[in-house]
DNA sequence: CTGAAAGCGCTTACAG
DNA sequence: CTGAAAGCGCTTACAG
């Protein structure tokens, strides 16, 4: 086993000072051609890469950025993930990944510990217990610090840093617009609870839409879910107990879950319910029948997200407080469970 | 903007030494309970928290691990990268994600770009071109250097090091095995090119089951899918051109496909044709019908993994060069796709 | 053209 | 009980 070699064994190796070493693998012009090539020659033989922690320290920056997601199995954030992923190699940045868990805490502990120095900025995007606690003061934290942040998807307004969101109240809109153009009356909207940002948002596209076409805002069709586990029960109700046309959902696995409750029910997707699903999944995608969704481009996001990040990070220090907020654009992707 | 304050600088306010700042804060006996005391009291109120950067130089580990797959968007790896997460959390190890999108290169890269000290180990899942090439130097090389490796899933026999694998060929049996024992004939395989290593091993159990029963091994009847977009064509020639009473497929997407492809071709799942996939995903569990699979438990291969990892970390220095080969068990999950 | 010195932020063996 | 010094691996302004 051959440990790594440094500039110290190379300097010893050639009796040279390490300065020289070090210029000379930097190309330095200070240095003689003859001893740079030396230098690089052996270097080269003994395949010499620099400490990418010295480098780190010396710099201070590690060239990481880190992406807090409350759950990595959802495909929407593993496709933000590698969103991420790409725009930070091409710029020459490693991602490390978090997960929150959809806890408060562990969002907390992750920051905390990566804000000393570990990392150069964070993506991220909030777990359901902080949004509901509203307490976002290690992210205030963070910032003050000087440590640039970009949130994207689950957001707060209370935070002034870079965003990348959806129009989720106009895509929910749209939507349910689309119901009512083919004549839809009986429009069911299966949410979640309202302190999840985009679960309100997509819920106030919603009814916007009934109110704009005068149609009636009937709170027996709208159910709010609040486990994760266990809804199935609470769909198969609102299907049984109500005349609907169609389901607005607003994620993959409450669109997937309406169409197998009706089917279950007798009831027939697309002839006897239409459904509309929200972020264009595998689920989607590959259910039977196929699921009309609203689609949700979560490379792009992270792409965004990343790019931003980036961009800040390796801004003039300082420059201007001018935070932006970018809209990724949506769109309905229709496909069986809708005719 | 309050910049992280160093010790450095508390030293200064205090007017004391830096170590002895340092010795306060480790809590060390060396220093009289009452500086202790000062020092501590000032770090909290500023908020001092140590420079992981600084102690990883220092300490020469980072705490943090990198795993390397090959996508993340596929449900499997990222169960894994979960599994890897919390294990890694649990021990204070932080990850860093890095994705080879199937490149050799990539993975090349990403592994030279950071066996430089930047993090103390890698989990990883050959990317195929890797294992169409069969070059592995680049793993070597990081072994060489000291560096545990642990390799999942996508593995090769010409690395030594730590594996997490399941029985591959022994699933692939059972399940064929089961469909045997449910009197079917005409089973078909879906299966990846060869050189993809899993692929292979439940080819080979596919083949192996058949013949321990006296079956004929049909060639017709086994379709190696080169390219992961437009098989849907290969598919359904397969099921059109052959009397086929059972598929079973070594992914998800090969099964949902063939089942849709079965609907478009007027025959039923499970009536007609029963289907078995690979991997509980999404995918398995969403689709109408849902499908019988063969577990493949990611968050605990990820999970073992990393504690394997781990071990290695924190094993007193080049203890046994023991490498151990974990298998994970495997399971068939019965769904509505089989009868 | 080359090298000694200081410094990034920390720890720790050693002196006093 | 406290602090100066050396060191982790690197870079760079400065001296010679």
């Amino acid at each position: 086993m051959k440990r790594k070699v440094t500039l110290k064994q190379i300097a010893k190796e050639l009796d040279v000072s390490i300065s020289t070493v070090s210029k000379s693998l930097r190309n330095s012009m200070e240095i003689s051609e003859d001893t740079r090539q030396k230098v690089q020659a052996f270097a080269k033989l003994y395949n010499y890469k620099p400490n990418n922690i010295a480098l780190s320290l010396k710099n201070k920056k590690t060239k990481t950025i880190c992406i807090i997601i409350p759950e990595i199995i959802h495909h929407f954030f593993a496709t933000v993930i590698s969103g991420v992923e790409h725009v930070a190699n091409e710029n020459g940045y490693n991602v490390l990944v978090c997960l929150s868990d959809e806890s408060f805490d562990k969002e907390v502990i992750n920051m905390e510990m990566l804000a000393n120095g570990s990392i150069d900025g964070f993506i991220m995007s909030l777990s359901k217990e902080t949004q509901l606690k509203k307490d976002f003061h290690h992210i205030t934290e963070v910032i003050n610090q000087g440590m640039p942040v970009v949130m994207f998807d689950r957001i707060t307004n209370e935070i002034l840093c870079d965003k990348v969101i959806i129009d989720d109240s106009l895509a929910a809109f749209n939507a349910t617009q689309y119901f009512i153009d083919k004549g839809f009356k009986k429009i069911a909207l299966i949410s979640t609870v309202d302190y999840v940002s985009v679960g309100k948002l997509r819920t106030e596209g919603y009814i916007k839409a009934l109110k704009n076409s005068d149609l009636k805002v009937d709170e027996n069709l709208i159910l709010k879910i609040e486990d994760t586990e266990n809804f199935e029960d609470s769909i198969a109700n609102l299907l049984t107990n109500n005349e609907i046309d169609a389901v607005f959902a607003v994620n993959e696995l409450f669109a997937v879950t309406a169409i197998k409750e009706a089917h279950k029910l007798g009831k027939k997707v697309p002839d006897d319910i239409s459904v509309i699903g929200f972020t264009d999944g595998i689920i989607s995608k590959y259910s039977s029948p196929s699921i009309t969704t609203v689609s949700q481009n979560g490379v792009k996001m992270g792409g965004k997200a990343a790019k931003m990040l980036i961009e800040r990070l390796e801004a003039e220090e300082e420059e201007e407080e001018q935070y932006r907020t970018e809209v990724i654009e949506t769109e309905l992707v229709e496909r069986e469970s809708t005719k």
